[in-house]
DNA sequence: TAGACTTTATGAAGTGCTGAACAAAGGAAG
DNA sequence: CTTCCTTTGTTCAGCACTTCATAAAGTCTA
């Protein structure tokens, strides 16, 4: 299969976030990693190192063959920004192609103001003017809640309050820079993909737990985004008939069993932690020991490994990938949780890996970051217009300014 | 994106079954339907016309500007063989391009017995015997269970008492035909994808009631398969802790309260049917009234329900397509069946459509021969060498024979 | 009835990619 | 140390497909 035509830049571009994302790879590895033919590796790479975009670094071991001339990114300038939107937080970060993070701020947001759009829109401008001059790759944006076409970025969002808001369109305008926007545990799924224990999986299931539940679903090198952007919202998966009440108006819901909410509602009900506590003393008193602590964990991880027990059944992946601030509880969360999910899911599949990254915020927002990182990867054109820009970004290496639309 | 080097054979396959599976078609429609350029679709039919695969058949009305000559497939020899097998007896059909079917039967099968491959063999290649003598496309197998590879077609399956029988292989050598072999239930959303309601829609949900309880994940127009082809396995999904005892170890799966057996079990247990009674019996008794008779349905309705409330949450589908031999008795499930499932769902997707095909098990057969027609679009080539060998028979109009490689 | 518009179909020129053949550069075996 | 094998990288002819331009065949509007 080729994309001939007018997709060319496609595969450069593919070419050059490949050897940004993954440090040096040979022009063999390159053809084998992208399903190129050597060939056209050849050549395009004798395009890009003409033009300074890409440079020849050591020479790698042999394996019993000709060993391989190692290539990687001659410019530095290649930087993206993302930004993790929380109801009274913004988290952003500014990376380097292979997801390293250059540096790294959180401010305060709210999420009700009535100014919400261009209070997010400054927040953003001070953080890119902070930076150096170089004109960055594009800006990904991770929201809790459903994002219509991730290319124009409509976003709908019961945690944030916010129906239909054209996020991605006004931030692309105002900052004049290509702005993808997409549900956050998406945007963590794909950065999983490029960088993380996705790297070698083609099917796998992201869980984040933390203020909500959520899960990102990775279903042949893709993310599954669902009829309308709604894949992955679990949290309203009922995981107890006759359970507290949610906010979504449901009862049972696994966000109103498991999410921080919950537990801290049930912690300060069972005076685990005073009035006006946090999920940090709660998890204190489950470290040293407290068995009411434990036990609001327990129920959660076992809930939350009768749910994500089904969707195992249901999809099969290869790894479950457990995330978000809520693993940083994960030494309470963990043996119930594996106990319900092992006992939940047939034999053949009892051996799946359970992997747990406990990112924070920063590695949120890093998510979000992959975005820009994975557009080249975006066959299936699901950026759109904001993909290409990103693309034709990568292509003149940053440097040149690029005219609007 | 276009398919150069040596697929242009994928091209003109696929345009031959979009014909064929659709009826009549435009130039212009092809090139639509199929993603390509109308440069490529005229010339690309002037040689299948040359060919003789290809005829036109009338002009279409215009729609404000020059109408379309309709064309259509000339050969009316190209037919598929569908079979779905069960633990007892195999249903076998034979069907044209378009999905309809020519001939069907159901035969007597042992899956348990020592000699189950060889007899299965004989069986189709009887079923292929007393057809006419032009050689068939291709041979679908449906069968309850996963599928490690549809390629090679090795199955395994608790149902009937399969591990690792290399039923595609041998089948495709012993009777020098291509045989794709699927899970069924996958094999019906093929089916639902082609011909059915699924030809509107690029995400939905198959799911089948019966004997067992299944699932089919169609994703972006594709049929999700999982790591290992385990992908839909919802049957021993836990639907209810602590409750009865599965086939499969496990307590409260879907479908030791929602399949035939369990059915069947409480209506015996509760005097509905006699001792040795059928599903029809409770079906009738639950027809004229029989209030135990309708407990029992809507029990496992409302279990039913909200085991899809939790997939339609995870994967975000357009629609619900309910299928399977269960369906008989719909009306008997209908209600709690819905509600329980709009009850599982957030607001913002409460109108998902669920559609009803009474399906029994010729249609499962016909889904199976799906396999065959759905060959050329299969641009991932889950199908490997037997499609190649499928599309190879389309070419030559399946009149010439084909040397086996 | 003439033009404007829409949609279908085709021909020519150009582009992206592949496959095959070949050269290069190492390790392993004799 | 030569010979074979494996893997990498390059060159080149050829092909599948696309875009662009143009013709064709209708409907709609004035």
């Amino acid at each position: 299969m080729n994309r001939s035509g007018g997709d060319a830049d496609v595969t450069r571009a593919a070419m050059l976030a490949h050897l940004g994302t993954s440090g040096g790879a040979s022009r063999a590895d390159l053809a084998r990693a992208l399903g190129l033919s050597p060939a056209l590796v050849s050549q395009t790479v004798k395009q890009l190192m003409a033009e300074g975009l890409v440079r020849e670094l050591e020479t790698s071991t042999s394996s019993g063959g000709r060993p391989g001339r190692l290539l990687g990114v001659a410019s530095t300038a290649l930087r993206s920004v993302g930004l993790k939107v929380s109801h009274d937080h913004v988290a952003l970060v500014e990376t380097e192609l292979d997801g390293s993070v250059v540096r790294a701020v959180t401010l305060r947001f709210d999420a009700a103001s009535v100014t919400f759009l261009s209070d997010l829109v400054g927040l953003v401008r001070a953080f890119i003017g902070d930076g150096r001059d170089e004109p960055i790759l594009g800006i990904g944006v991770g929201v809790p809640g459903a994002v219509d076409a991730t290319g124009t970025g409509v976003v709908d969002s019961g945690m944030l309050g916010w129906r239909q808001a054209p996020l991605g369109a006004l931030m692309a305008r105002e900052l004049d820079v290509p702005v993808l926007v997409e549900n956050n545990v998406n945007a963590l799924a794909v950065a999983e993909r490029l960088y993380g224990a996705g790297r070698e999986h083609e099917n796998f299931l992201v869980i984040t737990i933390g203020e909500g539940v959520g899960a990102g679903v990775v279903v042949g090198g893709e993310v599954v985004r669902g009829s309308r952007g709604g894949a992955g919202e679990i949290g309203h998966i009922t995981a107890l008939s006759d359970g507290p009440l949610c906010t979504c108006g449901k009862r049972g819901c696994i966000e109103a069993l498991a999410g921080e909410k919950a537990l801290l509602g049930k912690a300060r009900g069972a005076g685990v932690v005073p009035a006006g506590g946090e999920m940090a003393q709660l998890q204190r008193a489950a470290d040293s020991g407290n068995p009411n602590a434990r036990a609001i964990y327990a129920l959660a991880a076992s809930k939350l490994g009768e749910v994500v027990a089904s969707l195992v059944q249901f999809i099969d992946p290869e790894v479950v990938i457990i995330s978000g601030e809520g693993t940083k509880a994960w030494t309470h969360w963990s043996i119930p949780f594996e106990q319900a999910l092992r006992a939940g899911i047939t034999v053949d599949r009892r051996a799946i890996p359970v992997i747990v990254e406990d990112w924070e915020d920063e590695a949120w927002a890093r998510g979000a970051a992959a975005l820009v990182a994975s557009t080249p990867f975006d066959v299936a054109g699901t950026f759109g217009e904001q993909g290409r820009r990103v693309r034709a970004r990568l292509m003149t290496g940053s440097s040149a300014t690029e005219a609007a639309s």
